[in-house]
Order: C-alpha cells, then structure tokens, then sequence
DNA sequence: AAGCAAATATGAACACTGATCAGAATAATG
DNA sequence: CATTATTCTGATCAGTGTTCATATTTGCTT
C-alpha cells in the first residue's frame, strides 16, 4: 500500500525528493516530532531505508528540508495577508492570522520549523526562506512604527511576536491558550509600543 | 562509573527514584530531549535497564515527573521574584527574569517542560505544579491592572507572557533573539494595555 | 551509437533504543 | 518467624538510524 497510484515503476523512483517530503509532513502530522521515523516514510514511499540518504542524507536532513519548505509556504502567505490590506495593524493582524491558519492547515511542517534542536541550522535554504518570513513581519511592523522609532525597538517587537508564534505552536495543545483570542492582545500591546 | 562515591551498594538502591530524577535532567541537558535515552539514564545510575520502570512506569514518566519537578522549583523563584518588591511591574519583570534564569540553571528541565508531547498531560503532579507556578504570575498581574480591569484580560496578560517565556526557551539557540532585551519590551508592551 | 561515469536504489549489517516478563533478592508486615 | 509486597536483574522482542558493498539506471562524452 504504497503512495504511489502508479501500477509500476521502475528501479528509480523518478521523483523521490518529492515524495519523500510530503510523506515525511505526513507522519511529522501522525506521530509528532518525537514519533517521526525516517524507515516508516521510506515505508510508505515504497522504497528502500536506504534511498533517502541519497537526497537528503540522514534524518535531520529531511527534517530541515521539510522545514525551510514550511517557511517558504508561510512566506507566500504572508505575502498575501499583508496584500490584504493597507493598514499596518491590520496587516500585522493579518500575519498572525496566517501563522494560526498554516500551523492548522500544515502540522507536519509546523511541527519541525521551530524545533532548533533537530534541524541543520547552516542548511542555507532554510536559513534563507526563514529569514524571508521574518522579513514581512519586519517590515509591516515598521510601517506601523512611528518615523523616529529606533530599529532596534522594530526588532524587538518583530522578535516579540515571532517567538509568540513560536510559542502558540509549542502549546497549541495546552488546555488555557486560545490563540485566535490572544492574537489580537498580543498585537495591541505591541502597537501601543510602536505607537508611544 | 556510576554516579554514586558510595563503595558498594545493596540489592536494593534505597533512594532510586531521586537519583532517576538527576541523572535524567543531566542527559536531557547534555543530549536533549531528543537525544534522551532510559537506558543511558539507567545506566548513569549503576542500575538494570528496567529498574526505572518500577518507579516511574515508562520513559514519559520519568520525564513527566522531571518536568513536574522543574515546575516546582520555578513555582518558588517565582514567589522568590515577587517577594523582592512591592510593584506589580517590578515583580512581574522579576518573574520573567527568574524564567530565564531558571532556563540556564536548570536546562535539563526546562528542555521538557513545554514539550507537552512527550509528557502524560493527566499526572497530577504535574498539573498541579504548572498551575501552582502559572499562579503567581496571574497574580503580580492582576495587581498591577486597573480595577475595573476584567479577568479575561487579566488571563490574556498571562496567557500573552508564559506562552512568550515558552517561545524563549524554545528559542534560546536562534540567532537574533535576545531574552534578556525582549522581557523589559513585553512586560511594557504588556501593561500597556493593563493601565490602559 | 557505444561506452563510461555519475546518480540512484537495494538489501544486509551493526549498534542502538523502549518495553515487557519471569524470576531472584530484599524489605515490610502480621 | 512466615508470608506478602516491593524492588532489581537478565533476557527477549520489535523497532530505529546509519553505513556499506552491490545492482540498476540515467545521461554525458566521445
């Protein structure tokens, strides 16, 4: 019971990479982090417990892939969230909004990209759609800014609600949060700042 | 090489369980929680590979009940924080200082601690520690927010700075983020809105 | 088109891991 | 002192990531 709906292939896989990223989401989103196996995504990719290292090395490897994909895709919704609308606030609003609906639509990716410890952090292709991420946040928070604010302060309201993001991730499952109600709070605190 | 100087030790270890408990966090804090192993942990400890499980059940006990035990210590520098002024604002800021603090003095608890996917989310203990700790903080906030302020707000504040303490800790290796510069912008952002 | 090098996939091996079980050693209880 | 409960041992089982020699296929070069 492959993943395959192809009746046959061949001894090369063809689109392996492929493959393999989106089964390994797959079982990141079944098992968590701390359930992930490298043999079962082989598994169910039909192939060999070998043959992912000719793509990606080892585990980690898959991992960070499957990460700096998670941040490209967060990127384009960033992307179209700030497009949303003209407003900075709303804008950033709209980010956040973006952050809750991929770590919803996506639990797979969610589950690895701000889980430091078991990614390659020099892997350029993530340090790079990462960054790409933060960017928008950045520069919707400074749009919202007052003209004489410091960047030092724009950073840190950009750090701020990033690692809350982070940590609406980290405890989605915790009893008390309701994310979709302390985003805006989150947001209002932070303009009153950039505002002030 | 166990972690015991005692000569030589009976059948029976006599204090099994809180040696479990230390050797436990020192292997989360050398190889993390994704690097954590029973049996290294036994092993540490100059015991069979299934001597833990009399104690502790399985491996997501012993780290439930390690993380409880973190809960518990951060629970009294929290109250310790509080004690050392009489400001809301100050006490909160000395709250979130001891988080950090606790993180580098204990980073085998605080490693999981948060991960709420590897811990038995119903172990009493546990619960019972998080909340004690969680309370302190609601309370510095409550005292520092208007009167008229409603509870719901007053638990968004608190909801907003531990998931943020959460972010940090998950945080602490990337690059760009700075805790000890991020508290002082949070917990103003934060009362903001609370004097607001 | 032919041959050859590079890329990709295989299967077996190795050293780990967590969990479980019967049984041995000790401690606690009546 | 005898019996029961607790604690520890040693062995076993299924599962894991990584590595290696080997096999197959692709694609470039001549």
């Amino acid at each position: 019971m492959t993943s395959k709906t192809q009746p046959r292939r061949s001894y090369h896989h063809g689109n392996l990479p492929e493959v393999l990223l989106k089964d390994g989401a797959q079982v990141l989103a079944e098992r968590g982090a701390d359930g992930f196996s490298l043999r079962e995504v082989a598994r169910r990719a039909g192939v060999a417990v070998a043959a992912p290292s000719n793509h990606f090395g080892n585990s980690q490897g898959l991992l960070t892939a499957i990460a700096a994909e998670g941040f490209g895709i967060l990127a384009v919704l960033n992307e179209k969230a700030v497009a949303g609308s003209d407003d900075a606030r709303e804008q950033v609003l709209g980010i956040c909004r973006a952050y809750l609906n991929f770590f919803q639509t996506h639990p797979g990716h969610s589950t690895v990209m701000f889980r430091l410890d078991l990614l390659d952090r020099s892997n350029p292709g993530l340090v790079e759609n990462a960054l790409n991420a933060r960017q928008i946040l950045y520069d919707s928070i400074a749009r919202g800014a007052r003209e004489n604010t410091s960047p030092d302060v724009i950073n840190d309201a950009t750090n701020t609600i990033w690692a809350t993001m982070h940590g609406f991730q980290g405890l989605k499952d915790a009893n008390n949060i309701d994310p979709e109600r302390l985003v805006p709070f989150i947001v209002d605190a932070v303009f009153r700042v950039l505002e002030s």
